[in-house]
DNA sequence: TTTAACCTTGAACACTTGTTCAAGGTGGAC
DNA sequence: GTCCACCTTGAACAAGTGTTCAAGGTTAAA
């Protein structure tokens, strides 16, 4: 029996992975690594994780799941407010962190250089964009569902840009005037 | 003596380099593969780059330098001209090829990863934004020099933006209109 | 207490990696 | 030719890699 904290290592596990992926990118992610920043040993991880390759898929869901949830519909609120939540989340400072956004850009890079990481990092994006068109749908219903598609994916753009932008070190004044940006947008009309 | 294309071998090592990493991220380029690549023996690839980090440093100049043309001035044409010339050319089909733009992505997480690299790779980021905040104070006198580094902010986050989201496969129409949007803030007023 | 399913360990394996280096090749100056 | 500085090679080494596995620990039900 353990302190509390000890308890579900195959979290520690996967959360150690993510840490290592966001400082030291994905030549930092070996089992040994992973193991010591865990703090478990060695064949642990390949006890929870067959692959090293099952352990960066877990840990490209587990972003992903993050960010589809940036747009999730939330019912206790009007549908415009819903929207400019939504819009405001991806400038919000518990996402804007770097440890956030290099994870991003490596698992990006990595889709790159990987087919299957580059399909379920696909779908993902399109869950994204559905997700976010359905917001701009609900909150301007007079707009068509290709229309809406249409304002999602332009403001998909400025978003990939304020987080690539923001990881570079670019002002925050420009990454605000690119929020508002977003808002206009989906807004417009 | 050989075939013409033999001859600059350190040239080739590079493009070699860039190739792997364009292709399969910062794993694949090690200096087995870029000798292989290269067409030439592994210990060449040492005897021109003491380093494997010289060679990837290289390899991020190389790039920095191909990105900072895109802003470069020329004295041929009129200054608006200019200004709408450079912007076309990052959403033009010699800079929106996957080869590019993953290298660009590749380089991008390699600077998160390892300082030195981080700092090469903000110079040139810091020169871009000169470069294009130069051509804007050309083509709109009547900005502040503040003004047009402002704009200039903005663009390039949307420039970011069309990269990244380019990589990732959304529809043409998509970048063609945020293309226009770049134009739009370089202009307004 | 015995049992059985699960969890946890680290040594061991085969393989890949960056780097070094002695050996030899090449081309032109003298 | 002789020299010399330069280029080119691939074997060799030490360190690091992913993966396997026999051994033992832990838990809770019977």
């Amino acid at each position: 029996m353990n302190s509390g904290e000890q308890v579900d290592r195959q979290a520690r596990i996967l959360e150690a992975a993510l840490g290592l992926l966001s400082r030291h990118g994905i030549s930092g992610v070996n089992m040994r690594a992973v193991a010591r920043e865990a703090g478990v040993a060695l064949g642990l991880v390949n006890y929870y994780y067959e692959d090293k390759s099952s352990l960066i898929r877990a840990a490209l869901h587990r972003i992903d799941e993050q960010d589809l949830m940036l747009v999730a519909a939330d019912p206790a609120s009007p549908p415009d407010e819903q929207l400019r939540t939504a819009l405001r989340r991806v400038a919000g400072p518990e996402l804007l962190t770097t440890q956030y956004l290099s994870l991003r850009l490596h698992l990006w890079a990595l889709a790159q250089a990987h087919e299957d990481f580059a399909l379920i990092n696909a779908a993902a994006f399109e869950r994204y964009l559905d997700g976010l068109a359905t917001l701009i749908g609900n909150a301007k219903p007079e707009l068509t569902s290709d229309e809406c598609r249409e304002r999602a994916a332009d403001i998909v753009v400025v978003q990939n840009g304020m987080w690539l932008t923001a990881l570079l070190g670019v002002d925050e004044a420009s990454i605000r005037r690119s929020l508002a940006r977003t808002e206009q947008i989906a807004f417009a009309g």
